[in-house]
DNA sequence: TTGTAGGCGTTATCAA
DNA sequence: TTGATAACGCCTACAA
C-alpha cells in the first residue's frame, strides 16, 4: 500500500509538504507542488481517511442520520439536502440506518469519529433522545418530528403537522360524505408518527360527531407495499362496509388500492383511498392517490438554515411547523356527486 | 471525549486488558472483565473506529458498493445480502455511490480504509473497470452486469441476460400482434445495461422482419418517474402512432404510462407498455405492468456463493446468467383479441 | 518555503 | 493474567 511517506520519498521532498499539498494549502513552491502531484498521480495514491479522521478535530462536515432506507420522503429529502450542501464548504455525510435502529447511539459514534459541526435526524424515536441525546454536545436538527417536548438547548425540529395533516386528511372523506372510515397506520405504542397522526384521525372522528373504535376501524401495518395488501385484506374482513380509508403513508395506500382491486372493489367507486407524504409515487400511480403532501423541499431548506443558524450564529433551537398541502388526486370519491 | 485511557486509568487496569474485554479476547480474569465493563458502561465509552481500522489489518468484512441511491432492484438485492450475511461471522459494509460515480476509485479507498475480504459491485461500468480496476487485489463480483469480456483473475459477474431479456420483452409485444413499438431506454453510449437491452431490442426487430429505426423508434430517458414522462411524451410526439412500449425499467415504464393517461391514451387498450426489472412496483401498479423480472433473490444468493467460493476456497472466478422471467401483467393489450 | 517530531485512539507483540 | 510499547497513516505546531 502507497502512503504519504512513498510519495515523499519519491518526491524527494518530506511528508509535511506532501500533506501540504495534498489539502490544498498555502506556503508550497511551484516546484514542490507539481513534482507531488505528478508523484501521487503515478503512484495512484489514495489518502487513508481513517489517519486522517483520526487525527483532524475540525472538519467542516455536517452528519445526516437516515432512518429507513427504503423512505421515498427520506430520499427526496436528502437529496434536496445534498443539492443545498453542494453550494456550500462543508462535506456532508450520509449515514443509513434500519427503522429499529438506534439513530441517537450512531449518532454519538459518528461525532467521534468525524467531528462533524451539526448533525440532521431524518426520522426518529423520542424515546432515544431523551436516553442519550445528552451526549450530543453540538447543534442538531430532528427533521420530519417535532421535538419541541423534548427539553434540549441544541436540539431544533422542523416537521410537517402530523396530527393536523392526518386530520385534515380524514376530513377530506368526511367531507366527500363518507362515514365508514378505516384507516391503516403503524404501531402506535412504537411508531410516535403513526401515534401523532392517530390523534389527528381522533380529532377529525370527534368534530364529525363520531368515536373512533380502534378495534374496528385501525389495521396496524408497516410502511410497505405488501403490508398495506395485507393489512388492507385484514381491515375489510372485520369492516366489510367501510366505504374510504385513510393509510398513513403513500406506499402502504397503494398496497391497499391493490388489494381492494384484487377483491373485486374498484377505486375510489367502492372504497376511496387517502395517503400520506405526497411522494412522486402518490402522482404517479392510478389513480392518481389523494395525499397530503409534505413539502419534502421546504423542510430540508429550513432544517439546514436552522442548523446553520445554531452552528455560525449561537441560535437558540427552534421547533418549527412546516404546512402541508392536500392534493386531491383521483382516489376519493365524493359521495352523491354521481351524475 | 472518553478512549480506552480513560477507561484504563478509571478501572485501575492497563491500556491493553481494555482492550482484550472490548474485543472478547480470552485471557482475562473475571474481576478484571467485571470491572471494566462497568467502567465502560458508566462511562458511555464508545470504541473509535478510526483508530481501530487504521490499526487492523484483517477485518472479516465484505464491502457492497451500491450504485445509484434510489434503484429498488438493487435495495432488494442489498436487503437480500444483509439477510445472508447476518448468518454469517462476517461483517457488512454498504457504500452508495451516485449513478455517475467511479465506483472503482471508491472500491480503493474502501479497500484502504475496511480491508474488507471481497466485494460486490451492485451496478457498475465496464469502462471504470478497464481503467482501474487492477489495482484491486481482492476477490469480487459484479452483481447486475456480466463481466466476461473483462479479463480480471479475481472478477466474477452474475447477471440477468439483458439482450435476451429486452429480447424476449419486445417479443411479447410483437406476439401481441404490435408492429409499431416505441422504446424508452438510457443513454446507449454511457450505459452499458441500456447497450444490451438495446442490442436485445434490434434482435427482436430483425428476427420479425424488421428493422429498429432509432431516430423514429427511441427515445433517451433517466431511470426515473418524471423522465419516464417526458420521454414518452417526446416519443409520442415523433411516432404518434406507436401502439406499444417497451420501457427499460419499471419507474420508467409507470412515468410513461401516466403521460399516456394524461393525452388520453388508455393503458393497454390504447398502447400497451411493458417495463423491466420486475420490482413490487411493477405488481402494485395500475394496471399491473407486464415486465421482465430479474430473480433479485437469486441474484444476491449466487453472488455470495460466488465471491466465498473466491474467498475461502480461491476457485477461479465465474460469469454466471440467472434466468429472468416474463411477467405478463395486465399492462399489455392482445391485438384482436378483444372479444 | 520546508522539515522534524509528536500525537490522534486503537491493536498486538512481547516480556514480566 | 497482565502491562509497556511500538506501530497504523496522517496532520500540524514548531523549528530551521
Amino acid at each position: 500500500m502507497v502512503t504519504i511517506k512513498d510519495i515523499a520519498r519519491e518526491s524527494g521532498y518530506s511528508i509535511s509538504t506532501v500533506s501540504r499539498v495534498l489539502n490544498h494549502k498555502g506556503d508550497v513552491s511551484g516546484d514542490a507542488r507539481k513534482k507531488i502531484e505528478e508523484v501521487v498521480e503515478q503512484f495512484h495514491f489514495v489518502p487513508n481517511n481513517n489517519a486522517k479522521h483520526l487525527k483532524q478535530n475540525n472538519s467542516k462536515t455536517i452528519g445526516v442520520l437516515v432512518k429507513g432506507i427504503s423512505n421515498m420522503l427520506f430520499a427526496s429529502i436528502v437529496e434536496e439536502i445534498q443539492r443545498i450542501i453542494a453550494k456550500t464548504d462543508y462535506t456532508l455525510v450520509v449515514s443509513y440506518l434500519d427503522e429499529d435502529e438506534d439513530e441517537v447511539e450512531q449518532a454519538i459514534v459518528l461525532c467521534r469519529e468525524r467531528k462533524p459541526l451539526g448533525l440532521l435526524f431524518l426520522g426518529g424515536t423520542p424515546e432515544y433522545f431523551k436516553k442519550e441525546f445528552a451526549r450530543v454536545g453540538i447543534p442538531c436538527v430532528l427533521v420530519t418530528n417535532l421535538a419541541d417536548q423534548l427539553d434540549f438547548d441544541n436540539l431544533s425540529s422542523v416537521a410537517t403537522d402530523d396530527v393536523e395533516g392526518a386530520h385534515c386528511a380524514v376530513d377530506a372523506l368526511f367531507d366527500a360524505g363518507h362515514r365508514k372510515i378505516g384507516i391503516l397506520g403503524g404501531n402506535i405504542q412504537k411508531s410516535y408518527t403513526s401515534y401523532l397522526r392517530f390523534c389527528g384521525c381522533k380529532e377529525s372522528f370527534f368534530a364529525h360527531g363520531m368515536e373512533l373504535d380502534v378495534e374496528h376501524c385501525y389495521e396496524k401495518i408497516h410502511f410497505s407495499f405488501g403490508s398495506g395488501y395485507r393489512g388492507m385484506n385484514r381491515l375489510i374482513g372485520k369492516f366489510p362496509d367501510l366505504t374510504a380509508v385513510f393509510a398513513m403513508s403513500d406506499v402502504t395506500a397503494i398496497g391497499a388500492v391493490r388489494a381492494l382491486r384484487d377483491r373485486g372493489y374498484q377505486v375510489p367507486q367502492d372504497v376511496s383511498v387517502i395517503g400520506f407524504d405526497g411522494t412522486a409515487l402518490a402522482e404517479y400511480y392510478n389513480p392518481k392517490l389523494a395525499t397530503v403532501r409534505q413539502q419534502y423541499e421546504t423542510l430540508a431548506t429550513r432544517s439546514i438554515e436552522i442548523l446553520f443558524g445554531q452552528i455560525e450564529l449561537k441560535k437558540q433551537p427552534i421547533h418549527e411547523v412546516i404546512p402541508f398541502e392536500l392534493v386531491g388526486g383521483e382516489s376519493v370519491r365524493v359521495i352523491g356527486a354521481d351524475e
